[in-house]
DNA sequence: TCGCTACATCGCAATTCACCGATGTACTGT
DNA sequence: ACAGTACATCGGTGAATTGCGATGTAGCGA
């Protein structure tokens, strides 16, 4: 079966969902500009992960882990510029995801 | 925020769908008659848990918990008949969560 | 009634996850 | 070179999940 792995990978992506602040941050970056400024403008290269700690609530080491869960689920993608690390949303693999999901679920 | 109680569900939704082994199951009830045969026709009623439990390779007591977490998430129903549990997709609901999951994801 | 089957629930060990502080690495301005 | 910032990764602790056998409940047939 070549569903073999499509079907790890979508429950890989249910893992990453399937906590309420990884899916809340998820969403937040659909609004990059709703972020406090930054050098870059963050609606050309992604919010730093500074900003989306402080909005959740969590301290740093957990939002690098949980932008890394997001990055290999393939929902997230990451710009590193000198010493921020940038993120934003996957646009294309989120809707092929989507196509995953009507398709099999 | 009504979609405070929407994102906890999608939640559950998605952590009921983060494990292989259930989500091997809600697709395999797209296909009931592939299921050995009971009474009571599993495409009107849905598919005995023996059946889930035989074909998954799980004890029984996880394969009903397991069929409680996608029934508690919504994904499907349960039809208890006589000392039979008939379980089987809830194709309304699996609609309106790809419907959701396409509106916040 | 008695025994059998199907299923839910309980109680427990093992594994995984969540979350943090501490440490390490790399870039930036002085 | 040095101090400071941003981030990733490590190590550990407590919470949640997994999965099972054992037990409880209800329907069914003899």
């Amino acid at each position: 079966m070549t569903d073999a792995t499509a079907e790890a990978d979508l429950v890989t992506v249910f893992k990453a969902l399937g906590h309420p602040t990884r899916l809340a941050i998820l969403e937040w970056l659909k609004e990059p500009e709703s972020f406090p400024p930054q050098d870059r403008p963050a609606t050309e290269v992604g919010v730093c992960l500074k900003h989306i700690q402080a909005r959740a609530g969590i301290s740093q080491s957990t939002a690098s882990q949980f932008m890394a869960i997001l990055q290999r689920a393939g929902l997230v993608t990451c710009t590193r510029i000198g010493q921020w690390s940038h993120y934003r949303r996957d646009e294309p693999a989120i809707a092929a995801l989507g196509e995953a999901v009507a398709r099999t679920v």
